[in-house]
RNA sequence: GUGGGCGUAGUGUAGUGGUUAACACGUCAGGUUGUGGCCCUGAAGAUCGAGGGUUCGAUCCCCUCCGCUCACCCCA
């Protein structure tokens, strides 16, 4: 057994898988760019504060799946949970604000969450994330949704729904807040254990519960969109417009107002979303959002609203995987040099260094095998010619040239760059 | 943190209370004179997850631990 593996919650993506993770990553460097949302790259830690402030003490995150450090100077950091509040971090620091707004900003990386894994969850994780900053219009929170249906697309995954809520701001949440507690005050024995504990805490997370007991009660509870101000209202009136205007281009974008959305952050204001496959079994979200409209202040900066989502890129790689959404594409070199004695090893090496040099894909077969040994490793390579360099050739100063994906003629070419190259490339 | 399932070569699997633990794929080598794919032959590769117990004897039975996995919680 080896002794040391990949830590609990974390894997290795070996070569063969990169494809699956180029085809994701460039699509999401593609859309980005389409919607004009630029790249952010923030540290992979930050002071632990931020997180405590910006995502909420009271969320699962802080409290209990953050990794957590003191550095050698004393200072207490954390591996980023999740990817907005670094990049309001950033915002704040760099006086984007005087940029003009909204700053549009996407990210790709890793996020660490100290949980027990499952299907879909990691303790390394890979988030697609893009976040609009200093722009409160609903216009805004609907661009931010079609950007994560339009990437889904993008990748041909198929039959995501979305659901789609809004649950106030400041100034309307007490009061639905207040309403929510009362109606649970009268079913408190009829709920499970952990929502007792949520009544206080985090009762907006009481609808979110799954278990099947509490179920009924959450759909019957207070709605917020009923407790919603004027301006949420309007907000949410406008989202919801907007978001039917996408019809006409998606014409499967059949969200659902759930009720019961609430998210987990503790940011979030106004609009949240999620998407979901299409057997959404338990815990699969490929994406969720919303808008933050506090959370700048809550860290230090001027008011500032901002809207966002997180896409998890390591289910978004096994959906595109189910779904055969794409097939990787063939790859192999273009050419491996078989080379027979020490003088053909001398010349295969400086030609290859020739080759390569000159844009094209080029393996030396390993030294001190047979010919047959060769000509195998080079088929198995899956190389497009073998280069054959022995006595004869040296000779005659003319390699072999045998394409080995095709059933085409063997032929003769000299032994230099520049005619190898022309010859490789194809005439 | 709480439950269920599972731990046998690199990978995927078989197997039995008793001698050298099997098969496929993969790897390496060979199939006469310098030529791949298919085929054939051979080799290397496993302290049968770890520790303890039952037994004359355990990979197999029992316990503990560890690991993987699925689910709950929650999230991406």
């Amino acid at each position: 057994m080896p002794s040391f593996r990949a830590p609990r919650g974390t894997y290795d993506i070996l070569p063969d898988e990169q494809p699956y993770w180029s085809f994701a990553l460039k699509t999401a460097a593609e859309t980005a760019k389409r919607f004009g949302y630029g790249r952010i790259d923030t540290p992979m830690f930050e002071p632990t504060d931020l997180f405590e402030r910006g995502v909420g003490d009271a969320t699962d995150i802080v409290q209990k799946e953050m990794y957590t450090f003191e550095d050698h100077g004393g200072d207490s950091l954390t591996l980023r949970p999740e990817g907005t509040a670094g990049v309001c971090r950033a915002y704040i620091e760099h006086g984007l604000h005087n940029q003009p707004q909204p700053v549009r900003m996407h990210y790709i990386g890793p996020y660490f969450r100290y949980e027990r894994p499952q299907a879909g969850r990691f303790r390394q994780l890979r988030q697609f994330g893009v976040e609009a900053i200093g722009d409160g219009s609903p216009n805004v929170d609907v661009e931010v949704i079609e950007l994560g249906w339009s990437y889904i697309r993008s990748l041909n995954i198929n039959g995501t729904s979305l659901r789609i809520n809004s649950i106030g701001d400041s100034e309307c949440r007490p009061a639905y807040l207040d309403a929510l507690r009362e109606y649970y005050r009268g079913h408190i024995d009829e709920v499970c254990d952990d929502d007792r504990q949520r009544f206080e805490s985090a009762p907006l997370r009481l609808l979110d519960c799954k278990r099947t007991q509490c179920q009924g009660i959450g759909d019957a509870a207070p709605k917020s969109t009923d407790f919603l101000c004027d301006a949420c209202d309007a907000h949410w009136a406008s989202v919801i417009a907007l978001l039917d205007g996408l019809k006409d281009t998606y014409p499967d974008l059949d969200y659902s107002i759930d009720h019961r959305l609430v998210r987990g952050l503790d940011y979030y204001t106004r609009t949240v979303f999620e998407i979901e496959p299409e057997n959404a079994a338990g815990q699969s979200t490929l994406l969720g959002g919303g808008r933050y409209d506090g959370l700048i202040e809550e860290i230090g900066g001027p008011p500032t609203p901002g809207i966002g989502f997180a896409l998890g890129l390591d289910r978004i790689i096994s959906e595109v995987k189910s779904r055969e959404g794409f097939v990787p594409p063939e790859s192999g070199p273009d050419v491996v040099i078989v080379h027979l004695g020490d003088e053909a090893g001398l010349r295969a090496s400086a030609l290859a260094a020739g080759l390569r040099d000159d844009g094209l894909g080029v393996l030396v077969a390993p030294v001190g095998r047979s010919m047959r040994a060769q000509m195998r490793y080079s088929n198995s390579m899956n190389a497009r010619y073998a280069l054959i360099i022995g006595d004869r050739e040296i000779e005659s100063a003319e390699g072999a040239l045998r394409p080995l994906r095709d059933n085409g003629e063997q032929e003769a070419v000299a032994l230099n760059v520049q005619a190898l190259a022309k010859a490789l490339r194809g005439d």
